[in-house]
DNA sequence: TAAAAAATACCTTAATTCAGGTAGAAAATA
DNA sequence: TATTTTCTACCTGAATTAAGGTATTTTTTA
């Protein structure tokens, strides 16, 4: 017998994967954690083979909770269960000690699927998710960017207030320093981030999660 | 009895609400749609007392989606469901026809609370929205932009173009307009939102989601 | 079909930003 | 303490953007 764990504060998912399984004989839903708090002390007590782990819980991110699980649990596998479909979450995740990746749009087939592929020891990764994980492995090569540049605090605050929306003058008003300043440092992120344009800036941070 | 169609594309969702009103024994699922244009194809033939509206679709938008349903049903309660929680969304669905808001971490209480308040006739909110929506109206007043700026197909696009990062010239290329062009678009756009650089421009957008 | 809205192209001037510099003071670190 | 990093300030010329126009064509809508 499958025995699961679902992690997630959405009633409506954990119906929904009840709904799921219903009908599959070897799987059962141990129990239910709302939360991150509810979901350690559950596991304190039961070892499930399966944990389904909501990624946006409202106490924690699940890549923590994740890392918190893999300390004293190795027995339990673990999927991540996300509406985002963002590669360098999942390949943190994988990093952290996640079996697999789903999608919250998976159907039945595909839930069963991943459990049976995790069952076995493999990882399992959603379809969509598979493909922006190859996307960004075969994007890190053009992009420059692979190791991410450090900013100053400076530079940082610089950047925020950039993203604010203000320009050279009214952040150097803001910050009590004379415009050329904030020019410099505007330039210097710039050079770091390999920018040619305030703009483009502002996307390359974006993307690099750096605002 | 009050039949129910849902509109999600996630079957996660709908397993999920069928779990929630099973047992309910006077409402019944008649039926489940994908996407606007099954949505739209089963309202052809049978009229459910309550739509269930996913504002995250596909193929549309659930704005848009409910403004068709009302074109022709005026007679279903919509109770529009999304994982999100903003305000503006909220106004313009109910001003659109939708008649309750749920947000999708509701439990089985609050969705068969929602079916019964809007089969009475009211509007339903859940708690959450509704305090978005009481917040956005005391912060109404703060804000310049309260009604929400219509663009055009092109201006959209070329928002969307800024905010990838690229430059005018570089827009035109892509295009394929004269760069004149593109800056009239800016413009125009810059008006709209009551902008007066491209990077508070796209800050706004930002924070009114159009982009 | 007529009127309105949207999309297109072009112009000008002023302001801002970009991309090179240089360089000294302050702070952090080895 | 010596060295490095960060923060600060300034300069210049080229490029881009902002903000104000005008005006024609195309598309939508009433």
């Amino acid at each position: 017998m499958i025995n699961l764990l679902i992690i997630d504060d959405h009633p409506l998912v954990a119906g929904g994967i009840e709904m799921m399984i219903r009908g599959v004989e070897n799987i059962a839903i141990k129990g239910i954690a709302k939360n991150g708090a509810d979901a350690l002390s559950f596991l304190e007590k039961i070892k499930p083979e399966i944990i389904l782990l909501d990624i946006n819980l409202p106490d924690t991110d699940g890549l923590q909770l994740c890392k918190k699980i893999r300390v004293t649990n190795l027995y339990s596998k673990i999927i991540a269960l996300t509406s985002a479909n963002d590669a360098s979450i999942i390949i943190q995740l994988l990093q952290t000690g996640a079996n697999g990746y789903l999608l919250k749009n998976m159907d039945q087939y595909e839930l069963i699927e991943a459990i049976d592929k995790v069952m076995q020891g493999d990882i399992y990764l959603s379809k969509s998710a598979n493909q922006k994980v190859q996307e960004y492995y075969s994007s890190v090569s053009t992009n420059p960017l692979d190791t991410l540049p450090t900013l100053t605090r400076r530079e940082k605050e610089v950047l925020r207030l950039l993203a604010d929306g203000m320009n050279g003058p009214q952040i150097s008003e803001k910050l009590f320093l004379s415009h050329f300043t904030i020019e410099t440092h505007r330039k210097h992120i710039m050079q770091k981030l390999n920018a040619n344009s305030t703009q483009q800036l502002l996307k390359t941070a974006r993307d690099n999660k750096l605002i």
